[in-house]
DNA sequence: TGACATTGTGTATCTTTGACACTATGGTCT
DNA sequence: AGACCATAGTGTCAAAGATACACAATGTCA
């Protein structure tokens, strides 16, 4: 019985779950942790974990993710509240689930002391997951598509310098379709939410692309 | 301490508030109760409540929505789930906010069991609240004017049966501006969200207007 | 039957979006 | 040095969607 407070209702847990994404060659993929211990032992699962007493849902969420996975400083976004009466077999879970995205050039996940492995999958081919994270993921991805048509979010996924052409190929994967050049570049531009940094890339036996940043690399944008 | 099915950390309690709103004389307007005990004896706040432990979130909101002001059966939807240190003086608290919102012929709040009083009030005109019920409430307004645009939210206001005039008029609220009238009637048509009913309202010495009603009634569309 | 209040309807203009193809530049190969 | 290759970078026209705008129709009431 839990008795703090002077509430001496039985309390559920409360763990947080963060579904990360990233672009990797060519796709969009999802970040799982493979689960050491029971239940759902060697099964792959989102990471995150159980709140401190003391601890921000959102510290929580950072904590988790780094622990579990060595990510830090991406953006991460509150996506839902799961509370299903048996989604966890221990008893009572409510898990505040989370989302985060992370840039091409840092996407180093190590094994830490929670999991037994930590490894990307595309989102097209992901092995059976524990608890509801299944639903977890495909909300975060829904909410991700809805969030790509009014807002900058897509930016999240770029290194801090990046092509136009980079940009678009972002895009294109993560709406499935091709895009024309000319119309993308036009749109962008328009939100004036990038600069050229004044740099041309060269990669590959042709010409170099200029080189653009974001003027607020932390901000995400509500557009039109 | 907590020590059910095997974990020993303490546990945070876990509510659910919920924002309900609706449009009262030409305004949009929140519900609020007066809280009958400590803390914040008597300080106006969000209904809601402490999470049974066998309930489900969305249970619990509906649950404690129809306790304290008799209200049930309305659109409601999850908002956010706040956590923060202290946020209520009894210890950790987590509250799973939702919002909901409630048709302009049903709004007889009543005040029941557990709150000593219950009323609207404009939101350009609230008390002080308890707690962070502040933050909710205006995090849901925000919420609510970002669906307005893209959604068909906005019906969820509206009794079974209505006029275009009558449509109008809450959109005009909600968004704070006057709109054209045949503007505003080819778009709502073009949703094809609505049917003509057949019957004409008569309401004052004019001409009477043809009555609409949702198609899907409970459903709200992403639309654009 | 005339005055009143609100309902209900169409068109023209502006803005936004979408389709479309060629030149520019640097690298590599001979 | 010149030809070839690969990707970068650029503007216009048409279609669709959004906005501005005014008057006739209908029921009530005196």
């Amino acid at each position: 019985m839990c008795s703090q407070h002077g509430y001496q209702y039985p309390r559920p847990a409360v763990t947080t779950d963060v579904a990360v994404f990233t672009i990797r060659g060519q796709r969009l993929q999802l970040l799982l942790i493979q689960r050491a211990g029971e239940p759902y032992q060697n099964r792959w699962a989102l990471p995150g974990g159980f709140l401190d007493i003391n601890e921000d849902l959102e510290a929580c969420a950072k904590r988790e993710l780094a622990e579990e996975t060595g990510i830090s400083g991406v953006y991460l976004e509150q996506l839902y509240t799961f509370g299903s009466l048996n989604r966890d077999p221990r008893g009572r879970v409510i898990s505040v689930a989370y989302y985060a995205l992370v840039p091409s050039d840092r996407l180093q996940p190590k094994a830490a002391s929670d999991a037994a492995d930590v490894q990307w999958f595309a989102l097209d081919q992901l092995p059976p997951l524990a608890f509801d994270h299944q639903q977890i993921a495909a909300l975060a991805q829904r909410r991700l598509a809805a969030k790509l048509d009014y807002s900058t979010i897509a930016f999240q996924f770029m290194p801090k310098t990046f092509t136009l052409s980079e940009l678009q190929a972002v895009y294109e994967i993560l709406i499935n379709e091709r895009l024309d050049k000319r119309n993308f570049r036009k749109k962008i531009l328009a939100l004036k939410e990038i600069e050229a940094v004044g740099e041309l890339r060269r990669t590959g036996n042709h010409r170099p692309a200029r080189v653009y940043q974001l003027k607020n690399p932390e901000r995400v944008d509500i557009i039109k």
